[in-house]
DNA sequence: TTCTTTCCCTTCGCATACGAACCATTATCC
DNA sequence: GGATAATGGTTCGTATGCGAAGGGAAAGAA
């Protein structure tokens, strides 16, 4: 009796979502401990990367939705690991900042993702990994000059 | 003055994350005409290569968790997409069929994810495409044999 | 046979994701 | 200046996604 092996033949869009769902479960486990998830951790990257930016600039940097960013931003406050600070120049804004919980741990934080994606990627050949990253990069759209 | 143009340098978890972020959305436009979303679409077509499957054993083939997959479930029932029912010798399973109104666009809803993953791929060469398949199946981890 | 374990599925809780509607504020046009 | 448009955020609704707990049923052990 022999199951059935090959679900769901050739369709790459399967095969980038179990990708990513694999990649994306792991680190998160890795990031359990410290209390962050893997979207408050990409948040806190772009932080550090450019304090004091708005919503919608961190928005389109990290490629989110406003309204999936809201609440990550309300849960990260309550939490302790960002600030919101209203522009006094466009009452509209709100300018993020990261708090001191985050400035702590920041070092660790960071290397925590790099260890994640040298992990994830350490079964490929260099040219592999350069190949890989392109062509994910090409798949998104996303010019990055 | 020049924006930052790198959002995360060399995170490939990152750019998985956009990659299939992207794929999937074009996808669900795709199929929001047919008012299936993308996860109802992967269920029906692996209910057609394999009808009467259990809940669980779908979920072991598209890699899904079955807590995930019991919500799925009840919405394509309620939206007459499959039938669900209970196996009289083990009651505790219950197995899955797709319903007529599957049947009927069956053909044109296959297609749909073929034209999709060929337009994912259509800007890369043969062997890019061969290779970006085998690069995310090895991600995954899951084998195919 | 009865107790324990295992299995299948459901439910709950939390965190994405995103379209759409909405409010407040600022910018623009006439 | 005043009407209108554009912008920044929040909120709502719907659909994943998964850990954890729970209930019912079958299987295995004592």
């Amino acid at each position: 009796m022999v199951k059935p092996k090959k679900p769901l033949p050739d369709c790459t869009i399967f095969w980038l979502a179990k990708a990513y769902q694999k990649a994306h479960g792991d680190f998160k486990e890795i990031l359990k401990p410290y209390g962050v998830t893997n979207l408050q951790h990409l948040v806190l990257e772009g932080l550090w990367y450019e304090g004091g930016q708005t919503a919608a600039e961190l928005g389109k940097m990290l490629v989110l939705d406003k309204a999936t960013l809201s609440g990550v931003l309300d849960r990260m406050q309550d939490a302790g690991w960002i600030e919101k600070r209203r522009d006094p120049d466009d009452r509209r804004v709100v300018r993020l900042f990261p708090a001191p919980r985050a400035e702590a741990c920041k070092d660790e934080l960071i290397a925590l993702r790099r260890d994640a994606n040298n992990a994830l990627l350490s079964d490929f050949s260099l040219e592999e990994q350069v190949l890989l990253k392109r062509m994910l990069k090409d798949l998104t759209g996303i010019k990055t000059d």
